[in-house]
DNA sequence: CGGACAACTTAGGAAGTCCCCC
DNA sequence: GGGGGACTTCCTAAGTTGTCCG
């Protein structure tokens, strides 16, 4: 209620150049494992250019071509070395390292030309991080691109209002086309939705049209409609050469406003283009759905960029809200969006350095916590028993979070979607269950709506301690009541990084669901399965995390008939199978009766062909299989945020399984600096001995690694210091 | 401490593109 | 060679986390 009322104060001027870009603390090379074989110069900590990291070295960087590896002519020359040699050696083996002039000379021009656009590419990996929380010391932008003004409909189409034709006003006919756009959407067809679309549509309205437009129910915009829908038609209608040429100036556009210039390397931008104006589509049963989003305009822009770079220039006409020059902060330009008064900002791309940087050190961190996690869980499991709730309550909830890979829960306003996480589950979202056939005793049921209103269903035998604890916690009180009333995130997180700094909540899933990814990859791949079998091998492991994390989507609308379509293919198949057995028959007696050379061969072929046949009916049939299984679950949102990329790409080279059958182009380009540093030996976490892999036979959540641990963690890798800020 | 808020990560659906089969 | 399903990318909503302030 409170943060989303409009009247939220732009108390940004306030501070204007923010806070400082002080160097906070020289932060000590801090103590990789001694027994590294390789070693990060992400470990570093100095900042690039120079001590107090205030030379801005660059007045206005132009477009010139990315600087390689500078590494040997830094400053910080002996530092970096040390960091640098021992990478050196081993990744030699994956090439990559050589600098890629030298290997174009050998190759084709094609290649070639692959290599020269890798070339572009900043191996910032290879670089030390700043150690002061800066971001960069230089930035230069184009500003974010703006969406052209509305355009108003042609003469000949029209909206009626009761039967009537109504001309409206530009402003009240814009808003009116956002609900006509959407009119067959399901959207539409709810309450809430109209009500809030109509109630702020007559704000956009004149007077005269207010007094005549009272019912949404009398409105018809089936005429509107329509001829968006034949728009769209006309688009998809287009020629090649048409859509070709749209492409390219769309390229172009994206040249001149997708990328900045950071710390002298062209970056690509994530979202340079300001939201369009539209009605606010909230997810689950959303207090303000169907409000209107209005048109942004560069006075609501407020533009960071380097003090001495370029200011973008705002669109003629027009100013900026504001100008800065934070470098403590990664976004470009921000904005406040009207509907819930949250704060938007333009950003990079996944593939730039500060999200990739980011990105790494997410899942150091997450391997960090394996060296810990067994004190974490003996610590929560000795917490069931303590005499205070508090703690108590906390032990349970990071059970759940570590087992169940549940979010961490943080309170909701009353105008938001009722969703929980962990700390804000309340007592209607479980019960309790003494026994469950196939699942064993003292199970917890869970059925609650979390992130983007998923729904989470789970039934969970858990330690009796945790029952008990549970039945506790439920002891007189109401189905609204919380489950947890003594905790919240803020008490989790902070009791969480006292057990090992920089852990939070989602460190957990994080470290869960790449372990998972990682231990079903040693345990069910086949070494001398085919490229086939390996990629489904793949898809599995990836499902058992997607599983985990309740990743779901909703099933393709095409499921149940391409379902169909596939079942036909394998009773054909098996059609033929029938076939070529029976001819294989024939094969044999004819070869028993004649034995000729000619009958040997013709007993042969048909041996091979229903060989191959029943090779490939038994392929179709695991395809249904995952086809069935997958359905529902979202593998995408794990890979991209969740799975270390560095065990894909090891298990890729060390099944020679290409990178390309496991990453798109983007998340490629995202996860380049793994690629470049994986080699196939690298593990998420490293062990010694036999690893014991847990039972995830049941795939309905996890189940938790507290009577399985395996042998000894024991960072010999990556060193990282997963010197976060602190 | 609790609330507000800034900044960032994670999320599923829609739109767009690709590609495979008929 | 074109229709449609699968896969990819885009879009922006919805989370988490840490900080600041009273």
């Amino acid at each position: 209620m409170s943060k989303t009322s409009s009247s939220k104060t732009p108390q940004t001027n306030g501070k204007s150049d923010s806070k400082k870009p002080s160097v906070k603390k020289e932060k000590t090379e801090s103590t990789p494992s001694t027994k590294n074989i390789k070693s990060e110069p992400k470990s570093q900590s100095t900042p690039q250019s120079t001590k107090n990291g205030h030379s801005n070295k660059l007045k206005t960087p132009k477009n010139e071509p990315i600087v390689k590896t500078d590494a040997k002519t830094d400053s910080k020359k002996k530092v970096k070395e040390e960091a640098n040699t021992p990478v050196k050696q081993e990744p030699t083996k994956n090439g990559k390292k050589r600098s890629a002039a030298d290997l174009s000379q050998t190759e084709s021009p094609k290649k070639r030309k692959k290599k020269e656009e890798e070339e572009e590419v900043w191996r910032w990996w290879e670089e030390k991080k700043y150690a002061d929380g800066r971001k960069w010391t230089t930035l230069e932008h184009k500003g974010p691109l703006f969406e052209p003004g509305y355009v108003p409909l042609p003469d000949d189409i029209h909206f009626f209002y009761n039967g009537q034709r109504v001309k409206l006003s530009v402003e009240a006919e814009e808003v009116m086309t956002f609900y006509a756009k959407m009119l067959d959407h399901e959207y539409t067809q709810k309450d809430v939705f109209n009500t809030n679309f109509f109630n702020d549509w007559r704000k956009f309205m004149k007077e005269s049209e207010r007094t005549l437009i009272k019912d949404l129910k009398k409105c018809d915009f089936t005429k509107v409609a329509e001829y968006f829908k034949q728009k769209t038609e006309e688009r998809k209608a287009m020629s090649k050469e048409e859509k070709k040429k749209l492409k390219e100036e769309a390229a172009e556009v994206k040249k001149l406003y997708g990328f900045c210039i950071w710390d002298r390397h062209k970056q690509p931008i994530g979202n340079y283009k300001i939201e369009p104006p539209g009605l606010f589509r909230g997810r689950g049963e959303h207090p303000k759905m169907g409000m209107v989003k209005k048109r942004i305009n560069p006075e609501d822009v407020i533009i960071n960029c380097g003090k001495d770079s370029q200011v973008p220039e705002p669109p003629a006409g027009h100013k900026w809200k504001e100008v800065r020059h934070d470098n403590m902060v990664a976004w470009l330009a921000s904005w406040t969006e009207n509907v819930q008064g949250n704060t938007k900002y333009v950003m990079l791309n996944a593939a730039s350095r500060v999200k990739g940087e980011r990105d790494w050190q997410k899942y150091e961190k997450a391997r960090k916590l394996h060296r810990c996690i067994d004190k974490i869980r003996n610590n929560y499991m000795e917490d069931w028993k303590s005499k205070e709730m508090k703690v108590r309550q906390r032990a349970v909830a990071i059970y759940f979070i570590d087992k169940l890979a549940l979010r961490a829960g943080n309170e909701k306003d009353e105008d938001e979607a009722d969703t929980v996480g962990c700390c804000s589950l309340r007592i209607e979202h479980v019960k309790l269950h003494k026994d469950v056939e196939g699942v064993g005793e003292h199970v917890v049921e869970f059925d609650f709506l979390g992130k983007d209103s998923i729904r989470y269903q789970n039934k969970v035998a858990v330690e009796k301690q945790v029952y008990k604890n549970l039945v506790l916690f439920m002891e007189n009180k109401n189905p609204e009541d919380e489950l947890f009333d003594r905790l919240n995130t803020t008490i989790l997180n902070s009791y969480l990084n006292e057990c090992m700094d920089g852990l939070s909540a989602k460190v957990f899933r994080t470290y869960n669901a790449s372990r998972t990814l990682q231990e079903q990859l040693d345990q069910m791949t086949k070494k001398k399965d085919s490229a086939n079998d390996l990629i489904l091998t793949y898809n599995r492991a990836n499902r058992a995390v997607a599983i985990l994390c309740n990743h779901q989507r909703a099933v393709p609308k095409t499921f149940a008939k391409s379902m169909e379509n596939m079942q036909k293919k394998i009773q054909d198949k098996k059609d033929v199978i029938a076939e070529a057995e029976s001819e294989l028959k024939k094969a044999k007696t004819d070869l028993k009766n004649l034995k000729s050379v000619a009958a040997k061969k013709k007993y042969e072929t048909a041996e091979n062909k229903l060989k191959k046949l029943v090779e490939s009916l038994k392929k179709l049939e695991i395809q249904v299989t995952d086809k069935e299984e997958n359905k529902d679950i979202a593998l995408g949102t794990s890979k991209l945020n969740y799975l270390d990329p560095r065990i894909s790409i090891a298990w890729c080279k060390k099944h020679n399984v290409p990178i390309e059958k496991i990453y798109s182009k983007t998340q490629r380009d995202k996860f380049r600096w793994a690629i470049d540093m994986a080699t196939a030996e690298y593990h998420f976490y490293n062990y010694e001995g036999e690893i014991v892999l847990r039972d995830l036979s049941h795939l309905d959540g996890m189940d938790g690694g507290n009577t399985t641990q395996e042998g000894d963690p024991d960072e010999t890798q990556e060193p990282d210091d997963d010197e976060d800020e602190d």
